[in-house]
Order: structure tokens, then C-alpha cells, then sequence
DNA sequence: CTATTTTTTATAATAGTTTTCATAAGAATT
DNA sequence: AATTCTTATGAAAACTATTATAAAAAATAG
């Protein structure tokens, strides 16, 4: 049975007589290492079982090749297909992913920031809780020159890379959808409105689609839910429905609450779209699968997780203080289904 | 603006005209050091921004309060929930949490343990690949004692901590209440079950259920899919309901599969339950969505992910070579809901 | 066969923390 | 007053890999 005790590159340079500066460089094909003896450490670090340790190597360089991701949960779908964009890139550059989830407490999230710079993170991607305002815990990795690249939920003013969606042009597109399809009144549930999140954005163009057009922008056809729960949009799909003069048509800024939405008007005899016609926000799982199929904004979970660890490795390869720190655009289209085509266009 | 360089503890000691091993044990409060200098040393350390370098620490102690997750992907939404289990429960104790998606590829997984263990990690959760059969990549952890434990989908013999859920009694009881519900002709939808892996397990409860009340094994009545994609189910499905002798029941080995042939049930016309009783696996969010509810198999993610995470620490804290390496199984439960629910029990 | 250049290897410093062992000062005991 | 026991602190080694610099060996030129 093999016993406990690393090989080390003391132990190949033991074995082999060399040293063990020979050994590091010939592991890493330093052109200053013959051939010859690179072939040789080689098999003999085989042989031995030798695994290098990054620790070591980290300390020394100060340099961990993690990239450390914070966020609310992993258990959005959005959230989950971010997380699975960075992994997936930062992996193909041989970058490590370490998560932490705040669950949107402020005081979470600056312990998870400090426990991610202590960690010595070559970079931090984050997407802001609900509640956080104050955003000085960030200031660190800035300081200290570690790429730090907010996504989605990004705050107001923080100069740093950033990698979002207009959610006010979204709004807007949304809106302006069900418009087109002869929706006169025209409904929205939002959630966590006072925390003044991109839910706000969503809701702005919304209402400056309604101005646009000349329809009614009413307070009773505005929801703001405490949290994000079906049954909670639920209800509140519920009593929208109940309004002696009932809306028409639904935008919600995410489709859990549009599905309830679907759900509440089914059990009402209403029929979808012709009666009430529903148009969510993320393109969940849940949007193909519901009946009628859920339309709903493209929201680039994957991509924008892409582009952010991309942005970081960027950033680490070419390290720029002053470099000016972009904001990247990701596209959202209105991808339309059953639950709002009253239209059959030709 | 503030520069580089970091503040260690040599400048603190430095600055208080100590030793560095006083300031390192003043500041997880050891208790030979004098509550005065403890005090004195954590002010300053705020003062100066003294961040500890968990990095240089792990060298030193041989270990890093990581652990390391590989499975196939985070996508789904059971392993998100496991996800989160782990982060939480791990997050307590102050471990990190590495996340590695192998998506089924062997290649991938072999190499994501070495990388794993590379990075040394105090312990190793792991979710295997539908395609692993070879399970020599994950005895280097064995070998050197860090801790390692399986996670529902298991190897066959591999003797390390296993958390699963009996899924062969699962796929009983699921049969079990179709039958109680009144139905005679009971389908089977399963995938990949090639690989010999814990679909097969359900699929034999399936069948010992049908034995055991006589209903007929048919093999026309059971599906084996090559993807777990709603549209292949769909597909699946409807060709089930097109038979001659036309299903009463299924018991589909995933929820998403369930939700397709609840679909395509719908789009023929059929009732459910009274004429296509349904019902799926893992308690997934679409199925208290999906129109009619879906009745499930409880699948305990975030406990499985909470246990097995707590293994991991245990182990960690109490190290013992010749341990017995138990099997934890959590329980699973019949979900009752909508889609199969024929008898009103009194 | 020197002198010079090129190639290869060795030495030692470094990264920042923890920990073992040692020591000094003061308190308690005889 | 001498000894032992506490308590608090310090010095130095250890953890492993990297790298700058020095040194040695080999190859080439004149």
C-alpha cells in the first residue's frame, strides 16, 4: 500500500542527481533544459508518481490560476448556465472555478469577498445581491490588480469590466411584442423593486413602451413581488386577473412568473394568448415545457459567462492598470412562442 | 492610490516589534498569547489591511480547506441543488468549494481528478460520468488518504463513502403506486441504459413491481433513450401512446421525460390521469409547474450534497485509514400530485 | 592549445504562514 | 533564597516550487 508523503521535485532531483531547479525547468520544457534530460525527469516523474503542487508554486509565483465566482445561488438556471460558461472556459486555459453563493445577503457577500481574496483568486467574476448598495468590499482585487468583472447584476457605479444585457431594452422589446399582437392593457409583475436592480430596468421600459403607444400605464397593473416564488406570483397573477377591467396581456420579468401567470389564467377558463397573452424573461427550461410554450427574452446565460471569464483571463494575460475597463452588450431577442402569438404572421 | 504588496505578517511583527509566530497565533487567538497582544495585533492587522494568505498557509499545513466537486454538469437541476448543499454545508466549516464539469466525457473526468488532487484539495466529491466504467483515476486519493466520496451515481465497486438513494426501491414504489392507482399497462421511459448505470436500477424495480402484481413485462412498453432531451422524449412518448395496445400508465425515469409524454398525452387528446397516469423522478421545479402537476419521486439534492459534504469533514477531522466506508442512503418518497392521482384516498 | 562563447547545472533566495522547541520573566512553592 | 512552575514570547525550521545569479562544463574559434 502506498503511504501518505508527496513525491516532490527534491525527490526527483534526489534520484536522478540533479537539482532541483533541472527538474522544474525540464517539467516545463525550459529551453535552457537539454532534451535529453527533460525526456528523463519526465519518465522518472511518471515512475515516481510525481504530482505537482500548485499550492507551492502559488505561493511562489502569487499566482493561484482560480477564478473565483460569486453569486446569489446556483440554482437559477440562469445562474447555473453562467456558472457552467465559466467553468467551461476558464478550465480550457487550465483556470480552476471556485463558488461561493451570498443567497443575497449583504453580509455574506463581504465575507465571501474577503474569503476569495484571501484566497489569492487570480480573478473574481460576481453577480451582486439584491440588497447590496455599498459595494467598497470590491475594492480590494481592484487595488490590488486582480481582474474583477461584475455580470448581470452589476452595481451603479463601479469601475470595473462589466458584462450585462440592457434590460431596459428588453423591457421595452417585451412590451413593444405584445403590443404588436393587439394587447391594450398590458400587465407586469417585477420583483425587489425598492433594491433598485436591474428589475427596475426591465420595468422602465416597459412602462416608455406603454408611453410610446399611447396605452394605459396603470398602477394596479404593476406588481412588485417580495421574492421570486411560483406561488407567490401566483396569487398575484390571480388577483391581476380579478381587475373589473382585466389586463390583456402580461409582460414578467421572469418566467417562473409567467408560468404562474399561465397557470392562474388556465384555472380562470381564460384562453392564451387570445384572451390573455403572456410573455416571460430568461428562457428557463421551464418556458418549452409549459403549455402553451412560454415566450420570453434570451437571456445569454452561457455566453455571458464565457465572456466574463474570458474578459478575466484577458486581463490576467495582459495586465494593464489603467486600462479603460469596457462594459460588454450581450444580445436579448424576443423569442416568441404559443402564449403571446395572436398573430400569425404571413 | 494604493499599491501592490501585500501586508503580512512579518510587516505586522515588524510594526509591533514581535514575532511573526505571535502574530500568527494572536490571530486565531491561541491561547499562550495574552488577551492584551491579541488585541493589539487584530487592531493593527485592521489597520494595516492585513489579509492572510490562505495559500502560504495550506503549503505549510498541507491543506487547503478546498474541497473539489466533478460532475458531469451544473446544469441540472438536481445537481445544482447538490451543488448548493455542499457550498453551504462546506462554506460553515470554511472550505471552498472547486467546481469540475466532466460532461460524461471519461477523457475529461480522468483528467479533472488529476487535477483535482494536483490542487490539493482536502477532499473530493464526485457525481461520475455516464460512460465511466474504469475507476482508477480516483484511487490517488485513496492512497493518500483524502477524503472521498461518491454521490449518486456511484461505481459499482469502489470502496470509498457512498451517498445515493435506493433506486431500485424507488422504481418499485413509483410502479407500485400506478398499480394502486388502478393501472394495468404500465410503460417504462429510462436512458442510457447502456451504461448499466442507476437507471437500470429503476427500471428493475419497475419490472419486479409488475411481476409481483402480474401485469405484463412488455418490451414495447419500455423506452431507452440515448439523451435525456425533452424533444427525444416527446418523440418517445408519443410513439408509446400510439401503440395498439395502448399504455394506462408510465413511469418515466426523469421529470423531464415525464413532462413530454404528459405533453403529448394532452396533444392526443388524453386524459390525465384517467387515461395516462403519470408519473416521474427527482422533484424537479418543472413538475410543480407543468399543467397537470407531476407526481415524482422525491430526489433529496441539497441533503445528498449537505451528507455528503459532512462525510468530507468528518473525515477530514478525524482521520482513520481503516475506517469502515459506509453507505449513506437517503430516502425518497412518492410525490403524489396531479398526473397520477385517480383515487381521492378517503 | 588557449580564449571565448554557448549550453547546462547548482546554489541560494523567495513566497507567507505554521509549528516545534527554546527561553525569559514572573509567580508560586518549598 | 532557591527551586519549580506558568505564562508569554521568540527564533528558526518547514512546507514545495520557482528563479535570479553564479558557476561549471562543453563547444567553437582563432
Amino acid at each position: 500500500m502506498e503511504e501518505n508523503k508527496d513525491v516532490t521535485i527534491y525527490d526527483l532531483a534526489n534520484k536522478l542527481k540533479l537539482a532541483t531547479s533541472t527538474i522544474s525547468r525540464a517539467l516545463k520544457d525550459h529551453p535552457t533544459i537539454s532534451t535529453k534530460t527533460i525526456k528523463k525527469v519526465k519518465k522518472m516523474a511518471e515512475e515516481m508518481g510525481y504530482v505537482p503542487n500548485t499550492l507551492a508554486a502559488g505561493l511562489r509565483g502569487n499566482k493561484t490560476n482560480t477564478i473565483g465566482v460569486l453569486i446569489p445561488t446556483v440554482t437559477q438556471p440562469f445562474l447555473s448556465s453562467l456558472i457552467s460558461g465559466i467553468e467551461i472556459t476558464a478550465r480550457k486555459s487550465g483556470y480552476n472555478v471556485i463558488i461561493m453563493q451570498s443567497h443575497d445577503s449583504y453580509e455574506e457577500e463581504v465575507s465571501m469577498a474577503k474569503s476569495l481574496y484571501s484566497s489569492r483568486v487570480s480573478g473574481i467574476i460576481c453577480s451582486i445581491g439584491m440588497k447590496t448598495v455599498d459595494t467598497s468590499h470590491f475594492q480590494q482585487f481592484v487595488n490590488n490588480n486582480i481582474p474583477l468583472v461584475f455580470v448581470d447584476r452589476v452595481p451603479k457605479d463601479f469601475n470595473t469590466f462589466r458584462v450585462i444585457i440592457d434590460n431596459y431594452a428588453a423591457g421595452y422589446k417585451a412590451t413593444k411584442h405584445l403590443i404588436e399582437q393587439g394587447c391594450k392593457r398590458i400587465a407586469h409583475i417585477t420583483a425587489g423593486s425598492e433594491f433598485g436592480n436591474l428589475y427596475n430596468e426591465r420595468k422602465r421600459g416597459y412602462i416608455d413602451a406603454l408611453i410610446k403607444y399611447n396605452l394605459p400605464v396603470e398602477k394596479e397593473l404593476m406588481v412588485d413581488l417580495k421574492t421570486v416564488t411560483y406561488n407567490e406570483a401566483l396569487k398575484a397573477s390571480t388577483k391581476l386577473l380579478e381587475l373589473k377591467n382585466r389586463p390583456d396581456g402580461l409582460f414578467a420579468s421572469g418566467d417562473i412568473m409567467a408560468a404562474s401567470a399561465i397557470q392562474s389564467a388556465k384555472r380562470k377558463g381564460l384562453r392564451i394568448p387570445e384572451d390573455f397573452a403572456v410573455i416571460g424573461f430568461n428562457n428557463d427550461p421551464i418556458s418549452e415545457i409549459i403549455d402553451p410554450n412560454l415566450s420570453t427574452i434570451t437571456h445569454p446565460a452561457a455566453k455571458m459567462g464565457q465572456m466574463s471569464a474570458e474578459i478575466i483571463l484577458k486581463s490576467i494575460k495582459f495586465p494593464n492598470k489603467d486600462e479603460v475597463k469596457e462594459i460588454t452588450f450581450l444580445n436579448t431577442e424576443v423569442l416568441v412562442r404559443e402564449s403571446s402569438k395572436k398573430i400569425t404572421s404571413s
